[in-house]
DNA sequence: CAAACCTGTATTTTTTATAATACAGATACG
DNA sequence: CGTATCTGTATTATAAAAAATACAGGTTTG
């Protein structure tokens, strides 16, 4: 006996099988620190009693978990909750949101995966306001750290200023640069950051699986008129990838308030 | 023939069903424009060719995107792209760290979800720097707009300061004001943002199916001595709540710099 | 109005996921 | 050393998802 099949669940949209659901289960008590990050998590037979599942299926959910070297299993010993392996990891400062490395001597590169002109989506040109049917260039480049892939950029540029630089410069140079170097007068950016899944094909950009967290950030950069020279959709691995800041607070009184701080030392972070 | 079953992707870890997948991917295409938002889907049997599934499960990615309210469908006429309805949002300034209002008149509330006190996760008790075998009351909140539930919180606070406030004051007071009235000197705070998947626990709460992404924000309140006072682990429903900032290009050569704007146009903002 | 096209629905077959159970080999402990 | 416990693996039965197909009824268009 080792399924209770309660199911409190509704089933109408389209849900995970049972297995992802263990797997997010597991995964959300190991960050969570219901499981003890240095050792010891139940044995199978009791976890699966204990979740509502079969072995098999609690099994799967292990092989994911597996996978992502959260957890160390030996035959005849239990399975432990790994330390955390350190991935190399980016950061972007709020005050700037422009990423930069956590630890230096890593190397970032660029892929250039695909590069068109045509009219922009319907929710890009409104938030640049620009004409819906005016072209733009549309690039996609993935971003890696030491090899490893952590970012997937759409940017959107206006034609006019897009034509002046080269479809390889685009590999190698920040947008940002490229732009400025075309004269345009960069004045204010309104920048805003959500979460979304990630669908088939970022997936296998960013090697991950269908369905897993990604961290977006949407970017308008705007000229002194107001109008859009640049719109970017950034999606960013959560686990290689954080926003960080550091608050201070400063004033008294009424005034009292929170300030950011421009370089705060990185080992303060939280998480 | 609707089925196409070419399957380019690995199946070893726990992934979840194909209609899921197709629901993903169709939701991708949505945001991401590559279908018309005002009017116009492929047909089911094109589309389900076009995916390489059948028709039923084409079907059941629609049904949870027609849940979600994104698409219009109508017997006899096509599947349209609905223009998204806006849901009460809440949006959060990075320099105030105060979450904000979009639209005012609506109302926001809280539901005390547990209470209790005991040792920390190795994780919290390590970012606040207190040793891990210390008290600390961990309270669970739901932050609700107009009765929709839009953030779980996750609060930490050592003993010897949270016994300054009742357990019935945490429901309606934001913890924050408690703290300074119990005469706590806060100092700095330090944040982090990134993405997640929603546990069964959490989705119930927060209303989502398992698996559905979510918006963290991670955050140590420190006093003067440095030692953490609060740990704050935030989860956002990414379609409720969103960060959002302004930024402004200041200084010149070398010296020009962003910088964040302290009160912009909310209009203003990206997506 | 009629033809073409679309969504809604139902049925059957096939495939896949999950459950239940048993057993072999590795490990830890007294 | 021997027992208890745990992971690894395999087998069979059951439940659920997906595919293939057919048809009813609304919509649009010429």
């Amino acid at each position: 006996m080792c399924a209770k099949p309660v199911d409190t669940a509704a089933k109408s949209l389209p849900e995970g099988g049972k297995a992802r659901r263990v797997y997010l289960q597991l995964l959300d008590g190991i960050t969570r620190g219901t499981y003890p990050v240095g050792a010891a998590l139940p044995a199978e037979q009791r976890l699966c009693v204990e979740l509502g599942v079969s072995r098999v299926t609690l099994r799967r959910a292990l092989d994911g978990l597996e996978a992502e070297g959260l957890i160390d299993r030996r035959t005849g010993a239990g399975t432990r909750v790994r330390t955390p392996q350190q991935k190399p990891k980016m950061s972007a400062d709020f005050s700037t949101l422009m990423p930069q490395l956590v630890h230096m001597g890593h190397e970032t590169t660029a892929r250039l995966l695909s590069f068109s002109y045509g009219v922009p989506p319907a929710a890009v040109a409104n938030a640049m306001r620009i004409s819906p049917t005016a072209l733009v260039q549309t690039a996609t480049r993935l971003r890696l750290i030491d090899g490893q892939p952590f970012s997937h950029l759409t940017t959107y540029v206006p034609e006019h200023i897009a034509r002046n630089y080269s479809e390889s410069e685009l590999a190698t140079s920040p947008l940002f640069r490229l732009l400025e170097r075309s004269g345009v007068e960069v004045e204010t950016a309104d920048q805003s950051v959500s979460a979304t899944l990630a669908g088939p094909e970022v997936a296998g950009h960013l090697g991950l699986s269908v369905g897993a967290p990604l961290l977006t950030l949407n970017r308008v950069v705007r000229d002194a008129e107001g109008r859009g020279v640049e719109y970017l959709a950034a999606l960013y691995r959560p686990d290689m990838f954080k926003l960080q800041m550091t608050l201070s607070r400063v004033g008294a009184g009424d005034a009292r308030h929170w300030e950011p701080v421009v370089n705060p030392t990185r080992a303060e972070a939280a998480e």
